[in-house]
DNA sequence: TGGGGTCCT
DNA sequence: AGGACCC
C-alpha cells in the first residue's frame, strides 16, 4: 500500500455518514401515517423548510417561499415546524439508534438529521461464527453492498491480474457497505424512520458520495482512490472534480464567492433567487488546474477574511479529496442551547418584554432536558437493571445537572432599513451580549415558570439595556437567547471508549428469532434482485407491514468462503483455532473476545 | 429564507 | 463579540 492510501484512508479505513430522509417530514409522517401519501411541507414562518417525496415529486422543493408551494401544488398539507422540539426528540432517538450499534460512541451529529459514525471493523462483529447466523451477520465479501461510485469496478482493474489496489482499503469499504445497509434495515424495522447514508474513508467523500443516490439507499465510493501506477486517474479525483466549489463541505458561500471571482476574472452574478448562473459555476478540477493554483494561492486569496491561519492548506487539501478530520466522539450534553423567533417587527421595550419570556421558559425547559439526569440515571437505562433496582422501589428521582452553562447571551437582529436593496444580504446583521449565568436558575426547587420571570426581569432584560441602549429606533427581526460556555458538572461520567462490551455484544447482531428462517448454512451468493437499487422506492413498509424482499434474510445471506474466495482471495483469513471457522483479519481481534466472553 | 448548531479569531 | 462554517 502507497502512502498516499495510506492518507488517503487516515487510518480508519471506513465510515458512514448518514442523512435521515426529508427529516423533519418523516416525524410528521411518523406521527400521522396517513400524511405519507400525500404532499407534505414543513413550513417555518414564510418557507418550506423540507417537504417529503410526494411533495417534491409535485415540483415542491426545500426553503421554498410557502406562496410558491401553494400555488405549485394547492393541495398541499402543510404542518408548522417552528417549535423544534418533537425534531430534536427524534434525533435523539436515531443518535441512540446508531451509537448502540458502534463501537466507541464515534457517531458524530451534524444537525439534527445527519450523523458520520466510524466504522470500527476490528471490533464489529462479521462472520463470527460460520455455523451460527445468529452471531454477527453475514454478507458476501466478494462484493460491495448497494450502489457504488463508479457504478462498476475500473475495467483496468479487471485485467490485471495483480490487482496492486485490492487491498485494505477494499475491505473495509465493502464492509463498510455491508454494515451500513445492515444498520439501515436495523434502522428502517426498529423506527419509521428511513434513511441514505454514504460509506467511504472521510467525511468528505462520504458525505458527497452519498448524495447520488438519494431516499433511502446507500453509495459506496469505489477504490482505487488514488492514481494507479499504470496512469489511471483515482476515483477520488474524478469524483471529486466534477463538483462545483461550493458544494464541497468546508467551502462555505464566502470562500466560493472569493474562489469563483478569482478564477472567472470578475465578480459571479449571484441571483440569491435561481443560485448561481450556469456560466458562473466553477468545479473543483477548473480550481484545481488553474494555473499556480495550491495551498499558497489560496492562501493570497482569502487574504483579509478573517479565514483561519492554514485555510490555504486545508482548503487545497479539500480540492484534492483529503481531510484528515477525525469522527468526533458523541457528546453526553450540547456545548450551546439557545431559543429564537423571528418577528416581523419588535420595536419598544414592553413588545421586548413579552417575546422574551416565552423564550426563556422555553430555555429553561431545554436546560433540563438536555443538562439534566436522574442520579441514578444509568442504573435505569436497561430493563435488566430496572429489575434489579426495582428492590429499592419506589425509587426517589433526584435530578443533577451534567452540565452547566455560564454564560447567558441575548442576541438581536434588526430588521434592515427598507431600501430596495439590490446588494447581497451577505451580512447577518446580528449584535449580542453576555453575562454571567446566575446560580438561581439551577435551582430544582422553583418552579421553570417563576425562574423565568426572574430572569428575564434581573439579567436578559438589563443585557437588552447594554444591547440597545437608545431606547427607541430598533426594529428587531429576530432575538436570540443562548446558554453558552458549557461546562461539565463534577460527578458526571466520563463517556470514554465503548466500554459497555456487553451492551455491543448484545446490539452487533441481529436477535435469534429474525433469523428463525434461514437455513443455518446459506452456501449461495446474494443475487443482484436482492439489493435495494433494484426496487427504488417501489416497495415501502406499508404501516407495519413488513416486506420480506427487504428483511435480513434476503439481503444477509451466505456465501461460503471456501468455494469462491480462497484461491484468488485478496482477503487473508485464519483460521481460528477454537471453532475452526475462517476468519477474514478484520474480524479477528472480535472474534476472540467473543470467545473470552462465551463461557 | 428558519431555527437551530459547530469552531475560530 | 463576531464571523465563518454546517444542517
Amino acid at each position: 500500500m502507497n502512502a498516499e492510501l495510506t492518507s488517503l484512508m487516515g487510518g480508519s479505513q471506513s465510515m458512514s455518514t448518514w442523512d435521515y430522509d426529508c427529516f423533519y417530514a418523516s416525524v410528521f409522517e411518523a406521527e400521522n401515517p396517513a400524511l405519507k401519501s400525500l404532499p407534505l411541507a414543513v413550513q417555518q414562518k414564510q418557507i418550506v423548510v423540507t417537504c417529503n417525496y410526494e411533495a417534491r415529486r409535485r415540483g415542491l422543493r426545500k426553503l421554498q417561499l410557502i406562496k410558491e408551494a401553494k400555488r405549485i401544488c394547492p393541495d398541499v398539507v402543510i404542518m408548522l415546524g417552528e417549535d423544534l422540539t418533537k425534531f430534536r426528540d427524534a434525533s435523539k432517538e436515531l443518535h441512540a439508534f446508531l451509537k448502540k450499534n458502534t463501537w466507541g460512541n464515534r457517531v458524530e451529529k451534524l444537525g439534527f438529521d445527519e450523523l458520520l459514525n466510524r466504522h470500527d471493523l476490528q471490533n464489529s462483529f462479521f462472520q463470527l461464527d460460520k455455523f451460527d447466523p445468529t452471531v454477527g451477520f453475514a454478507f458476501d465479501a466478494s462484493t460491495f453492498c448497494g450502489p457504488t461510485y463508479p457504478a462498476e469496478p475500473c475495467p483496468s482493474v479487471k485485467e490485471d491480474g495483480e490487482q496492486l489496489w485490492f487491498s485494505s482499503l477494499d475491505v473495509g469499504l465493502r464492509l463498510g457497505s455491508h454494515l451500513a445497509n445492515y444498520l439501515r434495515h436495523q434502522l428502517e424495522q426498529h423506527t419509521p424512520y428511513t434513511a441514505t447514508v454514504g460509506i467511504s474513508t472521510s467525511k468528505l467523500l462520504a458525505k458527497l458520495v452519498g448524495n447520488l443516490n438519494k431516499p433511502r439507499l446507500q453509495t459506496t465510493l469505489r477504490p482505487p482512490y488514488s492514481a494507479t501506477d499504470d496512469g489511471q486517474g483515482g476515483n477520488v479525483a474524478s469524483f471529486l472534480g466534477q463538483h462545483e466549489i461550493g458544494k464541497i463541505p468546508g467551502i462555505g458561500f464566502k470562500m466560493a464567492h472569493r474562489i469563483r471571482t478569482h478564477i472567472l476574472g470578475r465578480e459571479p452574478n449571484l441571483d440569491v433567487y435561481e443560485g448561481l448562473a450556469e456560466e458562473d459555476n466553477v468545479s473543483v478540477d477548473v480550481v484545481r488546474s488553474f494555473p499556480g493554483m495550491g495551498p499558497v494561492k489560496l492562501d493570497e486569496i482569502f487574504r483579509g477574511g478573517g479565514w483561519p491561519k492554514d485555510i490555504g492548506t486545508k482548503v487545497w487539501g479539500l480540492l484534492n479529496g483529503v481531510d484528515d478530520t477525525e469522527v468526533a466522539v458523541g457528546k453526553a450534553f450540547p456545548s450551546q442551547i439557545s431559543i429564537e423567533d423571528s418577528y416581523s417587527q419588535v420595536d419598544n421595550l414592553q413588545s421586548v418584554r413579552n417575546e422574551l419570556l416565552p423564550l426563556t421558559r422555553k430555555l429553561l425547559r431545554r436546560m433540563h432536558a438536555d443538562l439534566t439526569e436522574d442520579e441514578e440515571g444509568e442504573e435505569l437505562t436497561t430493563g435488566h437493571a430496572t429489575v434489579q433496582a426495582g428492590r429499592h422501589l419506589p425509587v426517589k428521582r433526584k435530578k443533577r445537572w451534567l452540565g452547566c452553562p455560564r454564560t447567558l447571551r441575548l442576541s438581536t437582529r434588526s430588521r434592515p432599513p427598507s431600501l430596495p436593496d439590490v446588494g447581497h444580504q451577505l451580512h447577518s446583521n446580528r449584535i449580542s451580549k453576555s453575562c454571567p449565568m446566575p446560580r438561581f436558575v439551577f435551582s430544582f426547587s422553583e418552579t421553570v415558570e417563576a425562574l423565568a420571570e426572574r430572569l428575564v426581569e434581573d439579567t436578559i432584560v438589563p443585557l437588552f439595556r447594554r444591547l440597545h441602549p437608545d431606547k427607541s429606533g430598533y426594529k428587531l427581526s429576530l432575538i436570540n437567547i443562548a446558554a453558552t460556555n458549557m461546562m461539565e458538572c463534577a460527578g458526571s461520567e466520563n463517556s470514554g471508549v465503548g466500554q459497555d462490551i456487553g451492551a455491543m455484544f448484545r446490539n452487533q447482531g441481529p436477535r435469534p428469532t429474525q433469523f428463525s428462517n434461514l437455513p443455518a448454512v446459506c452456501s449461495h451468493r446474494v443475487t443482484e434482485s436482492h439489493f435495494d437499487n433494484q426496487h427504488h422506492g417501489l416497495k415501502h413498509v406499508v404501516d407495519g407491514e413488513v416486506d420480506q424482499t427487504r428483511g435480513d434474510a434476503a439481503v444477509l445471506e451466505w456465501t461460503s468462503d471456501e468455494d469462491g474466495e480462497s484461491e484468488n482471495s485478496a482477503t487473508p483469513h485464519d483460521e481460528c483455532t477454537i471453532c475452526g471457522a475462517f476468519i477474514p483479519w478484520f474480524a479477528v481481534q472480535a472474534h476472540s473476545i467473543y470467545h473470552s466472553v462465551q463461557t
